[in-house]
DNA sequence: GTACTGGAAGAAGGT
DNA sequence: GCACCTTCTTCCAGT
């Protein structure tokens, strides 16, 4: 037989073509996608892309029409494309298996299930199967192990359980001394030889599961006999062998420089496959652990894939037996802008992590699940969903910055195991992100305890390295744990939704140094200043200042002002501040500015954005929503400042004049509690792309889009909440190509000016009108009514008024002809790709 | 014995 | 180029 590496050669090529084969396990209806003459798109990506690449090739790759209505089979799966990943862009899982036993699956379970279905999500340009340089080449990834390429073999050779354990001096010849680093890797003293494990190891072979197979799962192995039965073992084990290869594509080119340390461990995993079981998860047999009842079905694949994932559940209380939630071949990328509500359904996150985390490296053991703030875990809760079917609750670690949220390149959600934990899950990887899946159970009335989700830090060299990452790890410590659920609905449609959390800061030092504001009472003043503003957050210290900045564009201070501290009433962990004046009395449209909180040289929280706003409010075409007056926009904020959660800037890049208008579109879906703050703050949404005022979206969903369109101030009703549908047409072919948002962080906002959108749509995406359920509005109003909304009002940048809280009247369309044209012609110019490669 | 934690050493990078 | 400081990564030890 041949290696799997072999496999993966051989079949590189023909990977896209041969989907065909569908593989048992995977969803029928990638079948039919498949082997469906439906799948139009073929895309021939240059294997370097940038930004803009990410954004062709997401918008090309999903141009395929679904069959109207899927039932997915769980026990048929296929891949569509899968995996073949150009480059290990962003592919963590390769280069950081993390330690824990979790972590480690990264691949395995991750590439497993991907093939289930983690890939149709890809859109990326990586991933894209249809990208066929990715396909072969990549191969030579698999030799990497042999460059010592770490990243290759971090992913399989993830220190098993304990890193430390597992990374014995046998094994690799890391120095200790040295510690890697550099992000430039240049002075990486690493020995990649030396250890060899990286070689030993590469597990490309079929037996081993492509991914790094936690050998550890003491409860359960799943042996190579155990895979081999499946007829299509080989051709899977091929597919996903290449699939893994290109994973590793991105680690290949990491792996150079890369510290070994992180990597070894596999050779442990040989021969067999070891699913993880849930606590209280009884231990299943192999032949168990593919229920399928096809043998076929089976997926010789991983381990930890496609059937192991599901296995490492409890049986009780769900069973993951039943995937259909996770097949969906044209699953929103992630780094998507999604809404968190839709029509009836709404993801809230009910309980907020804590601000700090601290991550664990690879080399570390774990360092716990993320915790809420008051104890316990975060809970998430979808609210409107009166079906019996569980669904699956996805969640990965996205950024916190000022752009767009998309999966953090810096760090991976971990799975966290053990007596401890109560919520079963399970780990996939789309696109290079590490997701973890947990059931949203009907019982439980949709709601999950997020007391399996750690975070793993993956070192930023590693991840700098990679081809097409332009991310900087260093300072770049905050994210966001981003929960998804995909709700398949009878019409054949399924609604996307997505809600964010609050900003986490995980590194070590700043979580013990750094002040960190979680909320502020007040967003929004007039320029006379004089309100006081209570800001809830940690490392405040007595000496704490607080500082109003405002930047021009290109970066430099216009203001800088220190805003008084009341020493007697601040405490630890919360600041009472008088906002000063502004330094132009004469305001006539809002002005935005940001301040910070300040522990010394170097100690700063992140800026928080503040507006101050005209004495009176210029009134535009608003209608003044029931709970906003546009004159208590400031003048309300009585001695009770209640606190708003707070939008989280990041030091770095305000970006000044964006378009702070998108936002609404952006994440102005998603109004759950969390999202509502992302989209309070304009400076997330990259003036590049403005999703809000894609044409598109309005000429697909009108009127929905009201509260989207450029002028609408991101104010938060409650109980009435702008929001965006992510649906997913089944039916009907798609015309046009759809604008998509950018892609990760390699596309930066700036870079892609003519982002059209970022509300993501497309052929298969469409955005529609959601409303709000009853459900959905009354959780709101629980919610968020305790919070005074005039601030959130204000966080645009477009200029418009901010204080007020209105909704804008939605605009004719004719106001975004100019837009529209603009569009048509990107998409008449990417449909004219299309063709060319549609069907090769 | 296995996580999970907190702390800190030491190297790299930045100022 | 040096000194100092910050940040990153790894390791140690306690719970």
């Amino acid at each position: 037989m041949k290696s799997a590496e072999e496999d993966a050669y051989g079949y590189t090529p023909n990977v896209s073509l041969s989907l065909p084969l569908g593989n048992p396990c995977l969803p029928s209806q990638y079948h039919s996608l498949q082997s469906s003459p439906t799948i139009s798109v073929s895309v021939t990506e240059p294997h370097s892309y940038d930004a803009q690449d990410d954004m062709r090739v997401d918008r090309l790759l999903f141009i395929f029409e679904h069959p109207p209505k899927r039932s997915p089979d769980p026990g048929e799966p296929s891949y569509r494309d899968h995996s073949l990943r150009a480059d290990g862009y962003r592919d963590p899982s390769c280069l950081s298996p993390a330690s824990s036993v979790s972590s480690r699956s990264c691949h395995s379970e991750a590439s497993s299930y991907e093939s289930g279905f983690s890939y149709n999500y890809d859109n990326s340009p990586q991933n894209s199967p249809w990208q066929s340089p990715s396909v072969s080449p990549k191969g030579s990834t698999l030799t990497l192990p042999g460059d010592g390429c770490p990243s290759g073999g971090s992913p399989r050779h993830s220190p098993s359980t304990s890193p430390r354990t597992s990374v014995t001096d046998d094994n690799w010849i890391g120095q200790r001394g040295s510690r890697p680093n550099s992000p430039c890797g240049a002075k990486r003293k690493y020995s990649f030889n030396g250890s060899g494990a990286p070689h030993k190891h590469f597990p490309y072979s079929p037996n081993h599961s492509p991914g790094p197979s936690p050998q550890t799962s003491p409860r359960l192995s799943v042996t190579e006999e155990t895979w081999l039965p499946n007829t299509n073992q080989y051709t899977n084990s091929a597919i996903l062998a290449a699939i893994n290869a290109l994973t590793t594509d991105g680690v290949a080119d990491l792996g150079e420089g890369i510290p070994m340390k992180a990597r070894k461990t596999s050779q442990e995993h040989n021969a067999t496959v070891s699913l993880k079981v849930e606590p209280g998860g009884e231990e299943l047999s192999p032949g168990d652990l593919c229920l399928d009842e096809h043998p076929a079905n089976r997926l010789p694949l991983k381990k930890e894939g496609y059937c192991g994932g599901f296995l490492d559940v409890p049986q009780h209380p769900y069973s993951w037996s039943k995937p259909k939630q996770y097949v969906s071949p044209s699953l929103p990328a992630l780094d998507w802008q999604l809404p968190s509500s839709s029509g009836p359904y709404s993801l809230q996150i009910d309980v907020q992590p804590k601000s700090h985390h601290r991550a664990h490296y690879e080399t570390e053991g774990s360092r716990g699940a993320v915790k809420a703030l008051a104890g316990g875990h975060p809970v998430v809760q979808l609210h409107g969903y009166m079906e019996s079917e569980p669904l699956t609750l996805q969640l990965f670690i996205g950024t916190a910055d000022d752009r767009l949220l998309r999966p953090h390149a810096f760090y991976q959600v971990h799975r966290i195991t053990g007596k401890t934990v109560s919520t079963p899950s399970h780990e996939a990887l789309h696109n290079n992100t590490k997701v973890l899946e947990i059931p949203l159970l009907p019982e439980n009335n949709m709601r999950a305890m997020i007391d399996c989700a750690g975070i793993l830090k993956l070192r930023n060299s590693d991840i700098e390295l990679r081809k097409g990452e332009t991310d900087i790890g260093r300072k770049n410590t905050r994210v966001r744990m981003v929960f998804r659920v995909h709700i398949n609905q009878p019409t054949g449609r399924t609604v996307s939704l997505q809600a964010a959390s609050n900003p986490i800061e995980c590194s070590q030092r700043s979580a013990q140094e750094l002040p960190l504001v979680d909320k502020q009472s007040l967003e929004t003043c007039p320029a006379p200043g004089g309100e006081r503003m209570l800001l809830d957050g940690h490392n405040f210290q007595h000496d704490s200042k607080v500082v109003f900045v405002e930047k021009a564009q290109d970066g430099h201070h216009l203001w800088e002002t220190e805003a008084k501290v009341d020493r007697d009433a601040s405490k630890s962990n919360s600041l009472l501040v008088e906002i000063p004046p502004y330094r132009n009395q004469r305001l006539s449209t809002p002005v935005h500015v940001n301040f910070y909180v300040c522990n010394g040289k170097r100690k700063r929280s992140q800026y928080q954005r503040f507006t101050y706003v005209p004495a009176s409010v210029p009134t535009i075409k608003t209608e003044p929503h029931d709970d906003y007056d546009a004159p208590l926009v400031c003048s309300q904020h009585g001695p009770g400042l209640s606190l708003h959660p707070k939008p989280y800037f990041p030091p770095q890049v305000m970006t000044p004049g964006l378009t702070s208008d998108l936002r609404p579109c952006v994440v102005g879906g998603a109004y759950s509690v969390s999202q509502q703050r992302l989209a309070a703050k304009p400076s997330s949404l990259p003036a590049s792309s403005s999703p809000s005022t894609s044409p598109k979206l309005h000429d697909l969903s009108p009127s929905p889009f009201s509260k989207c369109l450029p002028a609408g101030p991101p104010v938060h009703h409650p109980g009435q909440q702008p929001h965006i549908s992510i649906i997913q047409e089944t039916p009907g072919r798609y015309q046009p190509p759809n604008l998509y948002p950018p892609s990760s962080s390699s596309s930066s906002p700036t870079s892609q000016p003519s982002t059209p959108t970022d509300a993501p749509f497309s052929p298969t995406h469409c955005m529609t009108p959601g409303s709000t359920s009853p459900g959905a509005q009354q959780q709101q109003q629980q919610q968020q009514p305790k919070v005074p909304e005039r601030g959130r009002a204000s966080l645009q940048e477009d200029g418009s008024p901010p204080a007020l809280a209105v909704s804008i009247k939605q605009e004719p369309q004719e106001l975004d002809q100019m837009y529209l044209d603009d569009v048509n012609e990107i998409i008449r110019n990417d449909l004219s790709s299309i063709s060319v490669h549609s069907h090769a």
